[in-house]
DNA sequence: ACCTGTCAAGTCTGG
DNA sequence: CCAGACTTGACAGGT
């Protein structure tokens, strides 16, 4: 069985090389000429994607072949600030230059909108602007040239009051979402409100991938454990072409569980690796912690001086029985 | 150079 | 019914 490790978004062990770099509306309101306004954001997005991709590099050179975008690369991209500006006729290049290179390389990469995007809201013009928020997240994609093995991933949405009823009421709004969005979504268990279970559930229902997250899992478990959840969860990958996704970080503390720590505890992500390797599932396993690639690293280092455990190159291993 | 409050977005809690 | 927490890196305005 093959584990490969990614990060996501920075890499600390790169100075000045962040992919987020933004704009306050504030500041945007401020400049007077709003000519020169949008001009400065489209320069700030192009160095973001020039640090993504020297990020990207870093990854390459390090052996880590699974990456997650920022969500951030352009700064107030549907705002309605910057409604009538067209990011795209400035930065093709730049996009396609990124897109490139993770075709070459292989790597696996992926976006997180974030939370503020919901399908499954009451509000219908919430469900709208987040599915246009999709599609913004997929015109990235395309503009790289990248295929629709590069997903998106979020979650399934808030409770309100009766969850069963918010479940419903994704899958009637998932007939609103555009191909080009469905067949790059995939869901994530969220640390409140829908469990793995309900989240495998839903992802069964409309035909789309789920991405574990354990530390999720073990905030929000409702009862249920994972061996018994994990071949439901690597059987909605079977189509795609892809290994099974997860997502991994350590608490903070006890106190605060649902923090992230800098670092992995490798005794947090061993379990679900054995249920894995009994299954003969190859896993990808996106580290969420606060020290980003230097935390893979660390956990790498850890796992290899464990049994069972042969080191591929710096971002993968053969895990034996 | 360094420090502190603030930031596009939505939901949930507690008062 | 409304203010504040939630999470986070980075901005913005202060020193």
């Amino acid at each position: 069985m093959i584990i490969r490790f990614g990060f996501v978004a920075m890499a600390m062990s790169l100075k000045n090389a962040s992919p987020s770099q933004t704009m306050t509306v504030s500041t945007f309101e401020k400049i007077i000429d709003r000519e020169a306004a949008l001009r400065k954001i489209t320069r700030i997005a192009s160095s973001n994607l020039m640090n993504s991709l020297r990020i990207l590099r870093h990854a390459v050179a390090s052996g880590v072949h699974v990456y997650r975008f920022s969500s951030k690369l352009l700064p107030l991209y549907g705002h309605e600030l910057t409604a009538v500006w067209d990011y795209f006729r400035y930065l093709a290049k730049d996009l396609e230059e990124v897109g490139k290179f993770v075709k070459k390389n292989k790597i696996r990469v992926s976006f997180h909108p974030d939370h503020y995007t919901l399908l499954n809201s009451p509000s219908q013009n919430i469900v709208a602007r987040s599915i246009e928020d999709l599609i913004r997240h997929v015109q990235l994609f395309e503009a790289m040239g990248l295929d629709p093995q590069a997903k998106l991933v979020i979650h399934a949405g808030g409770g309100y009051q009766d969850k069963q009823r918010s479940l419903q009421r994704f899958i009637a709004n998932w007939s609103l979402v555009p191909d080009q969005v469905r067949e790059r979504m995939t869901l994530e268990n969220d640390d409140r409100t829908f469990t793995a279970k309900e989240t495998v559930q839903l992802c069964e229902t409309v035909g789309i991938p789920m991405v574990l997250d354990i530390h999720h899992h073990k905030c929000n478990p409702a009862g249920t454990e994972l061996r018994d959840l994990a071949e439901p969860i690597f059987n909605t990958w079977q189509e795609t072409g892809l290994q099974p996704k997860v997502h991994i970080s350590s608490p903070k503390s006890e106190t605060d569980c649902r923090s992230h720590h800098e670092l992995i505890n490798a005794d947090d992500l061993l379990p679900f690796l054995d249920i894995s390797r009994e299954l003969n599932q190859d896993l990808d396993v996106m580290i969420e912690a606060k020290n980003k690639d230097e935390a893979l690293f660390q956990l790498v280092k850890d796992l290899a001086k464990r049994p069972g455990f042969v080191q591929i190159d710096g971002g993968s291993f053969r895990y034996r029985p």
